[in-house]
DNA sequence: TCCCCATCTTTACATCGTAAAGATGGAATA
DNA sequence: TATTCCATCTTTACGATGTAAAGATGGGGA
């Protein structure tokens, strides 16, 4: 009844014939030399091993080929491992999409901080937005693929707000004037509204391939981040913006 | 080894315990009538009984719930069924995805009919499509689920095709120009992309809850329709749309 | 020193997608 | 009209996945 479990899990048993043995042999070498990142089977940093092995899986595999017996498989534990840090696969995605997060987040600041003209300044977020999707298309997608993630996770929770809080004050910033965390005017509400679908929905437009329509009726050669800057920067011509 | 899909089949054979016969004697009803939707098990319109059944159980158990399997039980047929249909799953996706873009373009399309000022017009698109994501929010997240779609099926690049050029067409309008289908000037590239971008980005924020944050700050009962109008017919301050 | 319990492994099972072979019956053909 | 053919649907089978539950293991506190 259990043949494919036992074949799989059997396959990798080949690689260590004995388990108890073997890793007892390997065992020493853990926290002797103080590199936690050695063999770190049976105590110490399997959520952090994980989670890196998960990250290491998307950007391999892609989406489809992320699971929790594959994270399990790269991570060299058993395919149950991943359940008793995670809970389940929403519980390890969330986890993984708060790493994103903070990734974005530091990747924002950091392009920000280069800026030296005010237009630079002005660009430099939303640029760097859809870099770090381009650099990381399976993390941005895992970040916003709403229906498997848990929200309610305190540190997925916190890496979202603090994404949304840096827009915020860009926007806020950019109209010169404070904006408080409880109440929004209209406006206020209307202006970081539209940025954030703006480069939220090129983004995601981008990823799915969506616009390769354009860029291929456009001069010669255009890229994506030069259509981006137009979009942003271009008059708007015409009764309304919108479509 | 097969239990559970014995079970599973056993269950359906339940209701009709000696199938060959009980088929039989539900068969004479089939064409008697002329209603085609009777009992369309063997032979006639099981394609597109299970594309209903699909549609059926999306709206009701969402993209989770959306199986094969799932939808071979909704029509009542055997799991396999659907497979001579569409191949695998990705087939079937595909070919509801452009049953979702043919409604959407339906809705689109006389939605901008029944407007009458030019700013009802202006705003009867974007309105539209919003309105129409929000009434099937399992169809537009299948429509842009593009890792699970196969583009090259032409149902489904017709019908994506026939959206897009129906947005270029309204941005050209807008811009009082035509808009050619092989080439682009920048700036129309920017029109569209920007256009575009923006109402997909509302959209999906919205559906994925992420615009809850901002319409709770917002002055009391404001809807997510009326943020969106604000978010296209309020000025810009500030020196740049961009966040 | 010994025992507890967090951590990891084994085992088990329902479900899913998919392949392949077997039935069935309308329609073309003789 | 009788017979064969083949598209359509069903059965059976298999590997993979998520998840639950019980069994090992070993570090750290009693």
């Amino acid at each position: 009844m259990a043949k494919t479990d036992t074949k799989s899990e059997t396959a990798r048993g080949a690689r260590a014939p004995k388990r108890p043995t073997s890793v007892a042999a390997s065992r020493p070498a853990r926290r002797a030399a103080g590199a936690k990142t050695e063999t770190p089977y049976h105590h110490g940093a399997l959520r952090e091993a994980l989670l890196q092995a998960a990250e290491r899986v998307l950007e391999r595999d892609g989406l489809g080929g992320l699971t929790l017996r594959a994270v399990a498989r790269e991570a060299g534990v058993s395919h149950a491992a991943p359940t008793h840090h995670f809970g389940d696969l929403t519980g390890l995605l969330s986890e993984l999409a708060a790493v994103g997060f903070r990734q974005f987040n530091a990747a924002m600041a950091s392009s920000c901080d280069a800026a030296t003209t005010p237009l630079g300044r002005a660009l430099a977020r939303p640029k760097a937005y859809v870099a770090y999707a381009q650099a990381h298309p399976g993390m941005y997608g895992i970040m916003f693929r709403t229906e498997r993630l848990d929200y309610s996770r305190p540190s997925l929770h916190e890496a979202a707000e603090a994404s949304f809080a840096g827009l915020a004050n860009a926007i806020g910033a950019m109209r010169q004037e404070q904006i408080s965390g409880d109440a929004l005017t209209m406006e206020q509400g209307a202006a970081i509204a539209r940025a954030w679908s703006m480069v939220h929905g090129f983004t995601t437009l981008l990823l799915d391939g969506r616009l390769e329509d354009i860029l291929g009726r456009l001069p010669e050669g255009t890229t994506a981040e030069r259509l981006l800057e137009s979009m942003l920067t271009a008059p708007i011509s015409g009764k309304l913006p919108g479509p």
